[in-house]
DNA sequence: TTCGTATGACTACAAATGTAATCGAAAGCC
DNA sequence: GGCTTTCGATTACATTTGTAGTCATACGAA
């Protein structure tokens, strides 16, 4: 397990994370706008998913209806890790340092952060 | 151009990044130790980096020395771009606040951080 | 001059990925 | 009860990626 999900997948997962059990339809009708894919990728996608144990399914009736095995949570972590192990030597401040430098920070990003910092060092 | 770089790839690229123009051989050898991939591999690599025009070559005699087109920077930059705009809406906050979650930030990263920010408020 | 050798180019090939058509079965409609 | 629609499953196929073997050739040693 743990296969590793790309691009496409990615973006059903998603769909899914933000709402939970749907079937195939409506999944294909919620990746319409920023998709342009045919039911018959999607449902591709959804399969492999299901093969990759990332999608459970559940029978009602003679449709089946996807949810998420895996946590957003725990996919966001373990991609963020690999970006800043893959790019950063496993450092976070490089990655910061790197938004400071494009100069992609917003005053109220900055604040944000620091704010979590406090929470942190207490 | 522009053209996406693969994992394995990327790989090849760093060495290329850290010492500067090389031949195929000693970017193997110095890829040794972290990959065991053949002379071939390597070799093959290096077509397609070059025909993605991330590198480019000088003739030295009957060989080539290899030398990034592309900047690290411009390369992590991007990278970190994507990432943050696929996983936390491109902010980077969010970012920060899975890994203070994760609990992998030490009071070194987390001081390390605030000294940037400080910085860019400036 | 002849050979062995190192080098980039070309070829190979399986797995993953993006994208989609088709097929067989089940369900509902008349 | 046959016909159409709807699903998931199966098959298709080009491209990218990982990984490597082979080939022609230019060099250098003898």
């Amino acid at each position: 397990m743990a296969e590793r999900i790309s691009d496409a997948e990615h973006a059903v997962m998603e769909v899914l994370w933000d709402h939970a059990p749907l079937d195939a339809q409506s999944i294909y009708d919620r990746l319409a706008d920023s998709q342009s894919w045919t039911l018959a990728t999607v449902k591709t996608l959804l399969s492999r998913l299901v093969a990759k144990d990332a999608l459970a399914t559940e029978a009602q009736g003679r449709k089946f209806f996807y949810r998420p095995v895996i946590e957003r949570t725990a996919y966001v972590a373990g991609e963020s890790r690999r970006l800043v192990d893959r790019l950063f030597g496993g450092r976070l401040s490089p990655l910061v340092a790197q938004f400071a430098d494009a100069e992609t920070l917003s005053p109220e990003d900055i604040a944000e952060i620091e704010a979590l910092l406090q929470e942190l060092k207490k």
